[in-house]
RNA sequence: GGGCAGGUGCCGGAGUGGUUAAUCGGACUGGGCUGUAAACCCAGUGGACGUAGUCCUACAGAGGUUCGAAUCCUUUCCUGCCCA
């Protein structure tokens, strides 16, 4: 008994609700290895720490005996899911999702232990499903069931479009886990509802429900809303080291609490006692490093520091070459990909956000002579090496 | 099927015949401050033209009225509400 109240302690930790807690608690006293469900679905390819959140509390999962039921949502994919938008998504390519679930597979195991882990495609069943199997699962939900989800009502409230499609989402997903038969499934607050239909979806089909674990969400770096990919507010697994380690170091020191508390083991106290700046250097090191490698991890502390600490230039930049003898500053711009209309070229040079070898430029009809290499640099971080073609 | 209200830039949302590439807010970009912190302050945000104002594209789509349209008319599409 005492040894089932240390494992709740764990299991707790960072969470924001299980439902219900008692089922949990019965669940794990049967001392079987229990099914954890997780789903995602493979619109977009990158992972990012947000999802992070939630692979580790799926780690712990593992680590405590259990098996992690990677659930793939391939087919709702290939529907596209509205997701509150009018706007239909468009509808992504087979191949697409057969490659971004490999690049799924290939992130989420630097975290997850491969041999607990099984990657689930759930066209394995709908894809076999027909018209009747489809309206006699729509029998098991209410319109009223559905609007008590918070958005729904809201934008019922609002007069705008709910589609019947994202009526059907939830089911789908729920029918997931009557498919699996899990014992748990975890997601972070924003899929509660849909967490819940499992629940009730496996009730009516007779099985034991799941217990639904929910966990915080992480903000992105804007520090406000929901870290994604749609919001570009992310810091993907797969970002560069560099730029993983600079966004890192742009977080609010109030958040940066947070992405220790949730992102790694580090106690907590321990980090309040140091410098904010520092911490946030470690937390930044920390992260890449579990990502890449500590050399990597080493390499992109070092960059930083020369670009933003000691103002200087990064090693490595990329080469643009020009044949040119001599060439407009605006035109350069566009053709080293630092803006994208000459325009914003020329707007960029009237704000002084132009430099050459560190020199801010202030004159929008500069031509460069094409004698020498030059470092050409946009805003803060963008470097580009101009080298003459002879 | 009938009636009504709407559709404006990345998002929200003004404007309802004329200095309107379109008030304002958010978002984003650049600069300042700094720990590249955050917060804050300032500036900017359709495109083309070698620099000078001119042109092109844009207020759901198409057509029309007008010297002139996001704004008026016709029609199509889309969304919501009410009635059936």
């Amino acid at each position: 008994m005492k040894k089932t109240e240390e494992i709740l302690k764990k299991i707790r930790k960072n969470t924001v609700e299980i439902v219900p807690e008692e089922e949990l608690i019965k669940k794990l006293n049967r001392g079987k290895p229990l099914r954890i469900k997780f789903g995602a679905d493979p619109t977009a390819p990158d992972i990012h720490l947000g999802h992070v959140v939630i692979l580790r509390k799926l780690r712990q999962f593992q680590e405590l005996g259990h098996e992690i039921l990677f659930i793939i949502g391939d087919f709702t994919a290939q529907i596209g899911d509205p997701s509150g938008k009018s706007e239909t998504r468009k509808p992504v390519t087979k191949e697409k999702i057969i490659e971004n679930t490999k690049t799924y597979a290939e992130q989420i195991f630097k975290i997850l232990d491969k041999n607990r882990t099984k990657l689930i495609l759930n066209s394995q069943w709908f894809n076999n499903w027909s018209l009747e199997d489809m309206i006699k699962l729509s029998a098991h939900y209410t319109v009223a069931q559905m609007l008590a989800r918070a958005d729904f009502s809201k934008r019922y409230k609002q007069n705008t479009d709910i589609t019947i499609l994202e009526f059907i989402y939830p089911l789908l997903q729920g029918f997931d886990s009557v498919e699996l038969k899990a014992d748990i499934e975890i997601g972070g607050t924003d899929q509660k509802f849909n967490l819940l239909v499992g629940r009730e979806l496996q009730r009516d089909f007779g099985q034991e429900p799941q217990v639904v674990i929910t966990l915080p969400l992480l903000e992105g770096t804007d520090g406000v809303k929901k870290m994604s990919k749609s919001l570009n507010n992310y810091i993907g697994v797969t970002d560069f080291p560099q730029d993983m380690f600079g966004k890192i170091m742009s977080i609010s020191d109030e958040l940066m609490l947070k992405y220790y508390q949730l992102l790694t083991d580090f106690s907590l106290e321990e980090v309040k006692e140091q410098h904010p700046r520092n911490a946030k250097r470690s937390l930044a090191k920390h992260i890449v490093s579990l990502f890449y490698d500590e050399k990597l991890s080493r390499q992109a502390e070092k960059d930083f520091e020369k670009i933003f600490v000691g103002k200087e230039i990064p090693e490595n930049i990329e080469e643009i070459k020009i044949k040119e003898k001599t060439i407009w500053i605006v035109n350069l711009l566009v053709k080293a990909d630092l803006v994208k209309t000459k325009n914003e070229a020329k707007r960029l040079i009237s704000q002084g956000g132009i430099k050459i070898n560190q020199e801010k430029i202030t004159d929008e009809n500069l031509d460069l002579i094409m004698d020498k290499e030059y470092i050409l640099q946009a805003g803060k971080r963008n470097f580009k090496k101009i080298v003459p073609l002879s």
